[in-house]
DNA sequence: CAGTACATCGTACTATGTACGGAGTTATGC
DNA sequence: GCATAACTCCGTACATAGTACGATGTACTG
């Protein structure tokens, strides 16, 4: 505990100092104490950020539209977070410490790991900008590190040693993440639902390819078979449930090794 | 075959017609007929945005980027391309194409499956920006097709349906893209390293929160063994086998109730 | 009261994608 | 041969987004 080289990664290519400042303000820290009081909080300007980009998404969430959804100049928002990138860092710190963190002590472990997915999905199901953020490690902010405590604890007991411990939970939300991703984009392409002329119009150059040179078989009837499934209301949480019961039977493995 | 609803995905908000035909485009394919001859074609177009993006990263390849590397106007480009997304696009297929497709046929299907995974993999350290492009399912150019085709043919014969050949594949592929991210992280983090007065200017606001409330038993503990391990050069290929080694037994444990 | 700290924010700059139209080149049809 | 149309190249200008910089106003300190 004495030399913790905890591993700090961060999005913001600004000061990191400044960014774990941010990440761990207190509500009652000293505020400044000459000139006028600020107008709001940088919990206020984060809470607005994510509103925003829960709303219009991530590409729309610019400095200019957070500024305006708190009725300030857009260079006001400067005095709060230095920039774009370190509020990022704090609105995704944010949302990961608004998750529900239920006691799971007393579930038998593969409930465990499916609740703790669960949260995860549903996170990106309400925040679906977070997808579009790149960090697999965001820095160390308190509400970071609470769902990892929170979600290591679900391996607990299962014999599994410190650095496997960290593994498993970075691949099972290495799946949810991928399930994630793939839900959403199949959302985004349903809503861009062709006509069937467009369709034609887009597929008639690629089916004459499939056709001429039957070059694809397995594609062409695997692909059948998905794009029909897809097609069906079926799809996305299936695919999650088959990848979940893959990832619990593959962890299962390892631990009756144990 | 005849009426193939293979799902149609872009990244484009372009023409979606304009993206397919491009993707599909021919070599020899009738030219234009009256003004001056083009000086490039579009392979070499994307050959030198494939080029910037490899040896720059993605924020790079802006479109002056890749009309300079190529020696021409930047709006010139637009007579090769539409625009950025389709561009983008006709990236991703090409060095989807581009993978080496060796016959996986005489392999035990673990080994078939490891080699794909680690194809993929490679194809992430080779071409680092594809890590930021968001789609799960660029749009049916000849390199998705055919690097589709190649990869299901390493799940026959497993007695799986239809469906579940591409649910399975699906889950392969998401494992290695969470690793390649995992991975690409790391190498930034490490390309970032601090010195040691940098990191205890960082680092001190959070340890004296992690001392003040030990409210992160299980996340000091466990962070501080992956935090060291993560130190070490045995992390990021140590993390992928893990991972593949639970998404092989996963999938053993479906296979063997065939 | 003068000086300092601090908040607000307009202006201007850099960077990026691309609409638009001018200039030049090549083919077609009369 | 010429007018017209198709086509390539590309400069200019515009819209957008992040933010540096400094002017203005407010509140505290000695």
């Amino acid at each position: 505990m004495d030399d913790v080289p905890l591993t700090i990664a961060r999005t913001s290519a600004g000061d990191p100092a400044r960014t774990i400042e941010l990440l761990w303000r207190r509500p009652g820290a000293r505020p400044a104490q000459r000139g006028p009081r600020q107008g709001h909080t940088v919990d206020e300007v984060v809470a607005a950020a994510i509103a925003v980009a829960d709303e219009e998404g991530l590409d729309a969430t610019t400095m200019r539209r957070v500024a305006q959804a708190l009725g300030i100049g857009t260079m006001s928002l400067y005095t709060y977070v230095p920039g774009k990138a370190e509020l990022l860092d704090l609105m995704l710190d944010t949302v990961l410490g608004q998750m529900p963190r239920p006691d799971l002590a007393d579930l038998p472990w593969r409930a465990r790991l499916e609740a703790v997915a669960r949260a995860n999905l549903t996170l990106y199901e309400r925040h679906p900008w977070m997808l579009a953020v790149s960090t697999t490690r965001p820095p160390l902010g308190p509400g970071v590190l609470a769902k990892y405590e929170h979600e290591l604890r679900a391996f607990e007991g299962l014999g599994l040693g410190d650095v496997e411990m960290d593994a498993a939970l970075t691949y099972l939300l290495g799946f949810v993440h991928a399930s994630a991703r793939s839900a959403a984009d199949q959302r985004a392409a349903q809503n861009d639902a062709m006509t069937d002329e467009q369709w034609w119009a887009v597929s008639s150059p690629l089916l004459a390819r499939l056709s001429d040179e039957a070059a694809y078989p397995t594609a062409s009837r695997v692909g059948a078979a998905a794009g029909a499934a897809h097609q069906a209301a079926y799809s996305a949480d299936h695919a999650y449930e088959f990848g979940l019961e893959r990832v619990l039977d593959g962890l299962q493995v390892l631990i009756e090794r144990r």
